[in-house]
DNA sequence: CCCGCTGTAATCAAACTTGACTACCTGCTT
DNA sequence: AAGCAGGTAGTCAAGTTTGATTACAGCGGG
């Protein structure tokens, strides 16, 4: 599974209605061209794709106010807010090492509530230290990591990895027992979207360190 | 750039001559399949578009002793050779945040000598920590970093990462300082292919927790 | 002897991703 | 008044990835 679905739908359930460019939009002003595949051509085509799924109702408006072909707004439908948080909850819990996948549900966990987000967050504790037992009990040799010689520094790369985050989901776990953010059913959202009109201080511009691949 | 190039230019360099089967073999041997994008798929499809590209070329072989449609042999071009440097030092150096890129390049770093090897990892700690003040300069808003909400936590998880990333590297670093692998020039390398009819330890037998996505 | 099972080897369609490109309007300049 | 820079909105072809499926050979049991 990649991010882009789930930025999408959460983009587009933010705004109750959006259309490409909004959610375009959006996803940049979250910095998520920086860290996901959340390019013009992966957003348009997976409104279409998902539009074709049931998940979101396609509506045809007529040629804009401000410039550029017609435009198609998009509205989520009650399949498209299941399978959010399903995306959303799998995201959570999930250790794929795929860092944009947590990025993006990270983006919308204040959707759950601030219960259900903790349960989730120490179940994902728990499967990234099944999946460090798992493996390095599966791929050590019996005659010690030693016979692996420089690839044994692929899994303890991965190993290392699995460690920082865990203990980084640690830490996001005692600030939200702590009472940080703002939780589905606890008053005013957070909103991490932009208003119609609004400028977008985070748009590209200046090239930014990463684009240094 | 994904990790499937280096991969499968690295395998076939080192069998001197390889088939697709035996190329996903070792892939499969290394663990790639638990950690990047090496499916059969994906592997077949970069053979064929590398010696489209004149990286490899492909020796059409009379319909096998075991079974099976006609298999091609592939063997690597001295412009596959220079693309496989090239891509095996930009890999060890950049900071993507991909980690199947930097897997795949551990998997191959004794084909450097160790000095250079040495150079291009303190070079990566450098990247990764222009990175981050990069990053925590640009995106953190003049009244503090509280204005951002949740969302902050995306980027407070990009910094964990890369501290924690470089924080390996230093680690890799010292045990390279310290004697440990055998690099190019440096007497028998470390044999980490399957040889023919060699059975397959970690072959996709029983699930691995991994999957558990 | 032939049927299904396993292992070897590769292909294919469908989905996804990428990066460049089109098209249109507004406002500012010359 | 022409033109062009810049913002808005989206399309497209080419390339990549995925997961399922095909094709073939050898082997063992009935």
């Amino acid at each position: 599974m990649s991010a882009i679905r789930l930025l999408v739908l959460g983009a587009v359930r933010q705004h109750g209605r959006a259309h490409g460019y909004q959610v375009r939009n959006d996803l940049e002003y979250w910095g998520a061209h920086e860290w996901s595949n959340a390019k013009p051509g992966s957003i348009y085509h997976a409104l279409k794709q998902m539009a074709k799924q049931g998940m979101l109702i396609a509506h045809e408006i007529a040629p804009s106010t401000a410039g550029g072909p017609p435009r198609t707004e998009y509205e989520i439908t009650e399949t498209g807010t299941q399978e959010y948080f399903t995306l959303l909850r799998e995201s959570l819990t999930s250790y794929d090492q795929k860092p944009d996948i947590l990025s993006a549900a990270l983006g919308f966990v204040v959707d759950l509530d601030r219960e259900e987000a903790l349960e989730l967050l120490e179940e994902r504790v728990r499967v990234i230290e099944e999946w460090r037992t798992a493996v390095t009990e599966h791929y050590v040799p019996e005659d010690g990591p030693e016979q692996l010689g420089h690839i044994g520094e692929i899994m303890n790369f991965w190993v290392h990895s699995a460690d920082s985050g865990a203990q980084w989901t640690r830490g996001l776990i005692q600030r939200i027992k702590g009472g940080a953010y703002t939780f589905a059913g606890e008053g005013e959202p957070f909103v991490g979207v932009l208003a119609e009109g609004e400028e977008n201080p985070y748009g590209t511009g200046e090239t930014h360190p990463e684009d240094a691949r």
